[in-house]
DNA sequence: ATTTTCCTTGACGTTAACGTCAACGTCATA
DNA sequence: TATGACGTTGACGTTAACGTCAAGGAAAAT
């Protein structure tokens, strides 16, 4: 069903495109987060590849442990995945047990937003400080420029 | 001018408090986080540590690592320190540094926040989800507790 | 007096998430 | 043909942030 030119991108390339390296790619594999198909030994990664790259990246700044990210991930293949039965365990209990965690984990991510705001704020004031000082103690940029076209006058009378 | 019967916590005080294990908080003190004053070889734990420890641990949920809060804290104690010099750097440069890193970390914790976001509406997804799987393939709440009524009557009736 | 209980300082172990290096294949190009 | 550029798989190294003993001091309860 899928025209067979489709967009795939090398391991390096992906690396470049978010700033990470090759063996970071290679462990997310290693790990299950990702399963690029192969060509001969050589991996070769599709634009879903891609996409799964991204949600990995930003699980990460949010403070996921990769682990946690595999979880995610699988259920969210098994959500969009196929209509029938794909040998996974899916039993109720397994559901109830990965709802709590979500649960959980939603509360944690609503207490980080607030304690993300409070440090901007403190961070803020903080460079608000800083900022005050360097006025202070430095002679400022307009000074500094002052200086240096009075040097230039001074060796053009020379 | 502070009257000498101020609250003082011990080790093991903080560490239930705020759900850590002693260990963490002597880390701290080894980091240079933490400060606290000694009776004898014992360590005691002012108010002010407290609020500190409550900084450190807001920072490790948004994802600093203890260098930067150490960074934070050292700043923070000159900004509302003593108004003299207490034979710190104070040099401008270190400011200027401090300012680009701060600045560059506030960008960081926007983003942060905006990922967060989605991060919590992605789990919400999937948690509806599960939900209806659980709906789908588990005997309702409401079916069991039928059935304990019913287990009731009928031990009622022997 | 002795047993708990709480505290101390080392010192080594652990986990996550890669970094780094070695040794090797493979293709395009000079 | 040889010389890079890019890819592969191990295997070991590294850092952060503690965990986990071991060995002992001091005070409080039995």
């Amino acid at each position: 069903m899928q025209h067979s030119a489709s967009i795939t991108y090398s391991i390096s390339e992906l690396a470049q495109e978010f700033d990470i390296t090759a063996r970071a790619l290679r462990f997310y594999e290693d790990k299950g987060l990702l399963t690029p198909s192969r060509q001969g030994q050589t991996r070769v990664f599709s634009a879903t590849d891609r996409a799964r790259l991204r949600l990995i990246l930003r699980g990460k700044r949010v403070g996921f442990s990769l682990d946690e990210i595999r979880e995610m991930i699988d259920l969210e293949s098994m959500n969009s995945g196929n209509s029938g039965n794909s040998g996974n365990s899916g039993s109720p209990l397994a559901y109830q047990l990965s709802l709590k965690r979500f649960q959980t984990r939603i509360e944690a991510l609503r207490q980080q937003r607030e304690d993300i705001d409070d440090a901007i704020a403190e961070l803020e004031t903080g460079c608000a400080w800083m900022e005050t000082r360097i006025a202070d103690l430095e002679p400022s940029e307009e000074l500094k420029s002052r200086a240096r076209a009075f040097e230039a006058l001074a060796r053009a009378r020379l």
